[in-house]
DNA sequence: TTGGCACTCGTTGCATGCAATTCGCCATTG
DNA sequence: CAATGGCGAATTGCATGCAACGAGTGCCAA
């Protein structure tokens, strides 16, 4: 406990001012989201540190520290990592504590099928369903994608990146399966990110996108599952490569 | 608040024989978990409750009436409900209130089409996966559920047929994919009771197994991921055609 | 020296009180 | 009469204190 410092007045825990300090560790990502509360707050930051690979897995997530890290009481936290637990970000234990995911390689193994079988069935329902705008929209991003491959910039590349992957999701036209898409993509995330410091594999993705996108652009569904199973594919076979410590 | 008859000393708030009377509500079903959290117990019984139909989609979940009702302060409840958002069980607004998660009916059809593609998704690895004994369980279970269309105990053929599907997750070898397919049948399960209720839908949802056990004993990936969506798609018809009040 | 055990300490789980927000109701006004 | 503003009640959000559980440590006995 050691109730060191801070005067800690319930209802007053701490200022507005006070309470923005700890988003500045997050590289300019600053979401002033005001009308949320502060568990959601938390799950999101939380969420985004361990999406991000700030927070690795296996790394112990302790409510008091977090609690004095984001100068709020335990409640809030608790909440917080509750739903991360159901997400399936977090690990808990009744009286043991929390940690940051760590699944075992065979699972992480399941989780790269499904997610590669996911991507692959949005990518064939976009290929049926997107609209002509959406297309050129997809094209777009995949043009910007070579440019930044040329430039090699790993980070940019990576945001479009997700750019590119939802605008598929969306042009699926199903939310549901949109989210767990983007769940099981958020899950695998902290797993892969050795990869973006790999510049050869910037041209590589792009190449693989490619086929996804003539196959979309031409509305073929087989084409475009196929040529984003490959690609997944790929990406799991690249982290294996990668991976000796997972 | 209204403090009626409980004493309610911290700590104390129930003894293990008073905290026994719930459980005692959904029919014999009583799952004596000691080793677990009570924020864990709530959950489990909750979920329960929304996937049975004994809270309807759209009940309101007050918190302290749950408290109440429990015989638990309002924090485990709390971080039950946590859990049931992020598992989309439950919706819930800051300061508002939590409902039973009620999706409209465009998200609705988005989950049902979902469910067919993961369910065929596993029911082709299955199909290739499959131990010879596992097999022949399924074909087991299988011919269990004619059996039980021939006597028509709806709830029965319930409890099989979720067996029958549980045994093609399992089967598929993808702990990951089998959780993803269980949460959305489960999110799925409180829109589709009324089916059960109809006696002549348990030998034709027989009939459509047929064509997915056989396909997965010939080692048919193609042929069971068909026979399953098919499946899945006749059950979402048959829901369109029931529930003009969605 | 080693195995078992009780004790202690740290962390999590839960109860409770207070603060903050929302919504319904009623009065006031155009 | 309708619309709007503010007040009150009810409900949720958060802080805090205490209880319970687990893990580590040191002691005792074999």
């Amino acid at each position: 406990m050691t109730t060191d410092t801070t005067s800690y007045a319930p209802g007053k825990a701490a200022t507005p001012e006070e309470r923005k300090a700890w988003s500045s560790t997050s590289a300019g990502r600053v979401v002033t989201a005001r009308k949320i509360t502060r568990a959601e707050e938390l799950r999101l930051i939380l969420a985004d540190e361990i999406v991000s690979g700030q927070l690795a897995p296996g790394a112990p997530l302790d409510e008091s520290e977090l609690a004095r890290r984001f100068r709020v009481s335990r409640t809030p936290v608790r909440e917080a990592l509750r739903q991360l637990v159901a997400s399936g970000l977090v690990d808990a234990r009744a009286h043991r504590g929390a940690i940051v995911a760590h699944p075992d390689p065979e699972r992480l193994a399941g989780m790269f099928e499904a997610m590669a079988e996911l991507e692959a069935l949005c990518a064939g329902m976009a290929a049926e369903r997107m609209t002509v705008s959406e297309r050129h929209a997809l094209q777009s991003l995949h043009d910007q994608l070579r440019a930044i491959s040329y430039l090699g910039d790993p980070q940019r590349f990576h945001e479009v990146t997700e750019a590119f992957h939802n605008a598929i999701y969306a042009g699926a036209r199903n939310a549901y399966l949109a989210e767990l898409a983007l769940a099981t993509r958020k899950r695998v995330q902290p797993f892969r990110r050795a990869q973006f410091r790999n510049i050869g594999r910037l041209a590589k993705s792009h190449a693989e996108h490619n086929r996804v996108v003539l196959a979309v652009m031409q509305g073929d569904r087989a084409a475009a599952s196929a040529g984003m199973r490959a690609h997944i594919d790929t990406v799991r076979r690249e982290y294996a490569t990668y991976a000796g410590k997972a």
